[in-house]
Parts: C-alpha cells; structure tokens; sequence
DNA sequence: TATTGTTATACTCTATAACTATA
DNA sequence: TATAGTTATAGAGTATAACAATA
C-alpha cells in the first residue's frame, strides 16, 4: 500500500476551440499519466512484441498461438489434448481449429490414446520437427532483438523474473 | 547477439500410449521452455493483469479501452478524436463506437472544433468527471495490489523501466 | 454420472475500404 | 486533392452451451 496519487495543479480556463493544454474546469483527477500505468505499459509493451513476432514469422506463416503449441509438443509430445491447451490458457473448445490447422499442414498429429481412448495424444511429425527446427532458428534471431533492445542477457533475467510476480 | 541456445541431451525411445517425459526421437528442437520467452511471459504477466483489472471494474462496467480514453480525456481535454485515438494505438474506425459508448452513458462529449469544422474536440461531462474520480480510487486498489505482488514501488519503476526499452 | 474432444454460436478486438463533409 | 469522422465488413481471439464417445 504505498501507491501515491498525483494531484495536479490548477491552471486557469482555456477560451473556446480546441484546448492543446490542461483545462482545470475538467481536470478532476488523481490519475498519474498512462505511461506510468503498469497495465497500460505491459499491454503496449506485448504488443509490440508480439508485432515484432509477426514480422519475422510472416514468412513461415506461424502466429504466437501456433508457434507455443508446436513448441509445448516439442518440448514433451504425446501429452492429451487438454493438457496442452489448458497449460496455454487455451479452452479446449478453441483448441480444436488451431490443431486442425496443424494437423492440415502436416506438422503435428493425433493419436488415439490406448490407455483412455477419449483422449488424444499429440506428437510432432517428422516434418513437424524439421519445421521447428527452422523456427527455432527464427526465434533466436526474434529473442536476440528483443535482449538487445533491452540492453543485454543479464536486463531480460531481470525482465522474467518481475513479471513472474504477475501471476496470483 | 548474446543469445544462447539450448542443445538438450538426448534419451531414449520411449514406447507406444502417451509418454510423460521426452521422447528423443521427436526432440529435436533447441528451443528453451516457453516459461523462459520473454514474448510468452510478456502475454501472460499482460492478461493476469487485465483479468485484475476487469474484476475491479466489472461494478463500474469499464474495460481498459474506456479507462484509458477516459484517463487521457481527463489529462488533457479538447484534444481531438483522431489524437486520442492514435495515442491509444486503437484504428479512428473502431474509435467510433467506443467513444458512442461513452457519450451514451453521458461521461464525455464531441464538440466541433471551430478551428477546423471536419474534427471532433473531446471533453468530459460534468459526470464523466465524477464518475474519473470514482474511478481513480478503484484504480489506486489495482495498482497497489499489482506494486505489492512486485515486491515494492521500487519494483514497478524497475518493470516499467524495462518496459519502455521494449518499444523500437 | 463425469470427462475428452467436438460443433455451433456469440461477443470483443482489430484491420481495411469506401463514403461524407469539410479543408 | 487531402483529412476527420464515419459506416460496413471481415478476420482473429475468446467464451459458453450442448452433443457423442468413452470412462
């Protein structure tokens, strides 16, 4: 509970037309400036990730959404279907075109699990691998920007290791 | 260019059913766990804080979009609509009905600018006014939970410090 | 009866093109 | 001719309910 609000100054009336400065008249607030917003800012923020993403994945036609599944599957295949799109924070019902598209490009499958055969499996193909060999090289190129951008390793440590507060 | 990447040992071949662990030969990434990608933790972090967000506001009936506006109206009145929405990095297209909504409820207002008669001057209602101070309360409960799950104003700066390096 | 995957559906956000009125 | 605001529309992303197959 150490949040401080900001009060303004007054300052005198703008006459008519478009004001460009601070207008006291409608200046009721105690709100320090969007930029100082921690919401405001990790939004603007992942967004422009997210936008250098889709630049340098254009070209392998992969979105972030594809792009963590085909590395969840990668990093421990034949978990069940549900197990993947919860631990992405996917409900399983939308989970089900996002595969369907993978399936469709031959990079990942389903299998019938023997031990409970409601359930599905899922694995890389071989193509599969080889393309998420290629996206892993892409990602390294993707990553490396960013951890300039930040100014070095030891900075996007530091990064993950707030945001990780985030949760709960 | 300080990036490194992982070179996993390989194990063996696990067997048919729905292996748990790492089966070798469908690893074949050298890719870290999504957990350690700064554009995934980014993502994250950035809807748990949302998610806070909308259940604080949910009795006001505010999403972020309409704090925002409503933030950036107060701090500086008589700016027009297309500036508004530019800054927000939200389309003017679909500024339209955002900004309908918020005149409807009676909590801001487009005048036409005498300067020049094609733009649109926005400015808070006298209730819109009232309704930005009710509203910068419930934003201090937000935020000084997400500084308390920080660690301390001195973490926010640090995280938003961080944040700012992400953009260009 | 409960769970897994699926379909259908709706609602929000976002992106683009084209229109209007003004400049 | 260009710009501000608007409309219409289409595409993602996300949420819920209901169903079939299986447990």
């Amino acid at each position: 509970m150490t949040t401080r609000t900001v009060i303004r100054p007054l300052a005198g009336k703008s006459p008519g037309g478009i004001d460009r400065k601070r207008a006291s008249t409608e200046q009721s607030a105690t709100l320090p400036p969007l930029d100082k917003m921690i919401g405001y800012k990790l939004r603007r923020a992942q967004l422009a990730v997210f936008q250098d993403f889709l630049t340098v994945f254009s070209k392998m036609r992969l979105r972030p959404a594809e792009f963590s599944v085909l590395a969840l599957i990668a990093e421990t295949p034949g978990r069940k279907q549900s197990e993947i799109a919860e631990r992405l924070g996917i409900k399983r019902a939308n989970f089900v075109a996002l595969m369907d598209g993978l399936e469709r490009r031959g990079l990942a499958e389903r299998r019938k699990a023997e031990s409970d055969r409601r359930s599905h499996s899922l694995h890389l193909t071989p193509e599969g691998r080889r393309f998420v060999h290629k996206m892993s090289a892409l990602w390294g190129k993707h990553e490396s920007r960013l951890i300039e951008r930040l100014g070095g390793p030891e900075e996007k440590d530091r990064l993950l290791e707030l945001l990780d507060r985030m949760f709960d």
